[in-house]
DNA sequence: CGGGCATCTATGGGATCGCATGGGATTTGG
DNA sequence: CCAAATCCCATGCGATCCCATAGATGCCCG
């Protein structure tokens, strides 16, 4: 299926290079890797965004819904073009994280790699803890919900049985 | 029907290395095997959950039904793709548990597998002896139910008695 | 009917490979 | 000409592969 699954932790070094995951590194190279790693600030939260070429359409598909020279659109630009870099990647599979990108995610000796499906963040490790407590308690709710929703008929039901 | 059923116990080499039971292993095959196990922690056991293809599609469907860049499906997201980690099967039918995921369900020695249908879990063998003693206490009150409702012609109403 | 052979599974151990990481060398651009 | 970014190579650890053993099961053929 080729997503970005599960989450790593590497190092930064002197130079400030980090190693992306090896199997973050195979699915940008099938996703139709051109040259470069797609990264910019997460919108609402001290973390980093990042993928290959298919989210670089998603981000163009999210525009084309948008009537040309709207204030929405041109604001949405912005928000999503302004700041992404092109990260290039290395023989060994490693890139350099900009200034404002370190600073945005309070980077410094480590960086928790969080696949997300079409793309992954990137996350101070300490601050991905928190963040991964947080989603946990909010998915017991959610979970709740698809149950009383009535969603087990599909092909066995076991959909709210996870225990 | 290609279900994983019933439940077999393994132990854990000095490398880490659990044999997955070889019916499960056919389920996976089955299943279309491309090239993990898909397993994360429970979410209310101590216990890991894992499947196939077929569990990740369902994964992959709960994200579907929302909509990019929402909220809600980020906290998902992270809850479901962060936590879920691939583990590779080797060429007999083994598999490493990373240090996380024996932690959440304090697997030292050996490792109980549980067959769920679509999914399996894995227990410490002795927390899934507990564990199952507890199921069948209830089975035994379900089962009143059932005959109180008239329902007393099903032998032994064994649908949840999994053992 | 029974003995032995073939097969499959679980498990252990050795050898090899890949990845993350570090450090020097080289190039690029200002 | 200097600083910073890029490339290339070395290394150590962990993961993966491959082979060996052993117990259990089942089958075939005597």
């Amino acid at each position: 299926m080729d997503r970005f699954v599960s989450t790593f932790t590497n190092k930064i070094d002197a130079k400030g290079r980090v190693s992306i995951p090896a199997p973050f590194r195979a699915v940008l190279e099938r996703d139709g890797y051109v040259g470069g790693l797609y990264c910019y600030p997460s919108l609402d939260a001290a973390a980093l965004d990042a993928g290959g070429e298919r989210l670089a359409k998603k981000i163009d598909g999210l525009l084309a819904g948008l009537p040309d020279y709207s204030d929405e659109r041109d604001e949405l630009s912005v928000a999503l073009y302004g700041d992404v870099q092109v990260l290039s990647i290395d023989g060994d599979g490693r890139i350099v994280l900009p200034e404002n990108l370190r600073v945005h995610a309070n980077l410094d000796a480590a960086v928790t790699f969080v696949g997300l499906g079409d793309k992954f963040q990137m996350w101070e490790p300490k601050a991905f803890e928190e963040r991964r407590k947080e989603a946990r308690s909010k998915v017991q709710v959610t979970r709740k919900l698809f149950a009383a929703g009535g969603r087990s008929s599909d092909d066995d039901g076991n959909e709210g049985a996870r225990e």
